[in-house]
DNA sequence: TCTATAATTCGAAAAGTTTCGAATAGTCGA
DNA sequence: TCGACTATTCGAAACTTTTCGAATTATAGA
């Protein structure tokens, strides 16, 4: 899949949208992705995440879809639910980008 | 130093700057920083930035500010002109952030 | 089928960013 | 010191993003 650098980094360059993902991937739903625990136990489902924030559902929401956008996370129904799951993949489109600007020189410190 | 990643992704959210990122430190006065050929030949001051985008000197002079303020770029006068070169310790910070992110588990395609 | 729950879409207000041109500040050389 | 040149700061207009609440859609269970 093919991943914009513009639009992760444009997803990246909000606070909210930074803890949500903080959320999403450091206490996300990979264990329960192909069980069958309940997802309001503790995956991270959009509802899960309001309650951390003191933002609308409709703000998280639209936080997610932009996060969704950029391949940052995966999104699925679960029943009533919608899973919002770490998609690593994308990152590597961060470090692409980053390799890339300095290029032939050495990654260490000069200067 | 310290880097702040929202200010860092904040600055990358913008095409622009990614593009004087991009000028910066692909063509940048590495060679020349410590020389003594005149700035005005091949270096990265902010006149030759503006060249290269139609955009307005200050509105370029802004966008450097912001990219400095991040610390993705280093400024320094020489004599009349202002030399950009690049900082790559500060791209240590993003790859710190997404390293953070993916935590305890392997960096690899999961699922 | 009706109700409750989960989440999204829509439209609008507020806040933030991008861009410009005009005015200002710093440096160099005559 | 004056003029030319380089770059920044300032204020305003245009645009984009953030946020909310209300209306809507989707699903599950009684």
């Amino acid at each position: 899949m093919e991943y914009d650098p513009g639009r992760i980094f444009r997803a990246l360059a909000n606070e909210s949208r930074l803890q949500i993902l903080r959320v999403v991937y450091q206490e996300g739903i990979s264990g329960t992705l192909e069980g069958d625990e309940p997802c309001a136990e503790k995956c991270s489902c959009v509802g899960d995440i309001v309650e951390r924030f003191k933002l609308a559902p409709s703000t998280i929401s639209h936080h997610i879809k932009e996060l969704a956008l950029a391949g940052l996370v995966k999104v699925e129904r679960s029943g009533q639910f919608i899973r919002v799951f770490p998609n690593p993949e994308a990152l590597k489109t961060i470090s692409a980008f980053t390799d890339s600007l300095v290029g032939d020189r050495e990654q260490s410190d000069q200067r």
